[in-house]
DNA sequence: GCAATAAGTCAAAAAAAGATGACTACTAAA
DNA sequence: TTTAGTAGTCATCTTTTTTTGACTTATTGC
């Protein structure tokens, strides 16, 4: 075997991907949270006890890269930022259920 | 280490608990072969490509921990020993089936 | 213009996860 | 007793992920 470091992951396992997109410290109670209201950053910042402002943003931006979650910006009061379930991302919340009910 | 560092994760989260039983580089991975048949420390080795014994042994005994795995010995030929799916770990099949679907 | 609120970015450090290579334990057969 | 097969462990090193704290951008109100 060369050594190649990450080699082009050839990703041969699909329960591989669908673990990636909720993988990670914070995006599964992100998630969690995006099932029940729309998210602003700065109170899920504070929502997340432990954690900061860099994390955060890496999850909410691969959730909504992998299109689990959308980002809008809302022209109100204090113009602000809201992420919402995709389409996708509900779809997931069924699933997701049942599987918490077998653990 | 009297200073813990992973602070007793209050595990608020039902999503995070599911998704560590199959998190790691390896565990989806096997999980899948383990569908098939039953797994043996070398054949898995050598089916992984990449994967050492470290990470291997790592990986079968959380996933035997988490209830996913049994770990039996094989009084045979070359004596050995067999991981095998329990019902826990077999009723997750159709749900991450499921999930494949949806991704 | 100046301060406040909201939502970030960046470089560096720390922690966790994974990889390496040498070594161990058990059994069975020669 | 030596050798081979199976299934590991251990200490160490490397890579990846997460955290820290300072800095940035944009808009609104005074």
């Amino acid at each position: 075997m060369t050594t190649k470091k990450m080699e082009e992951n050839t990703e041969t396992c699909p329960v591989q991907g669908l673990l990636k997109l909720l993988s990670g410290k914070w995006k599964p109670e992100i998630f969690r949270l995006a099932v029940n209201t729309p998210l602003r950053f700065n109170t899920l910042l504070k929502q997340l006890e432990g954690a900061n402002k860099q994390s955060l943003a890496t999850a909410l931006k691969e959730l909504e890269e992998s299109g689990l979650l959308d980002k809008i910006v809302i022209r109100e009061k204090p113009l602000h930022i809201e992420y919402n379930l995709t389409e996708k991302g509900k779809s997931l919340i069924p699933v997701l259920e049942q599987l918490e009910g077998l653990i």
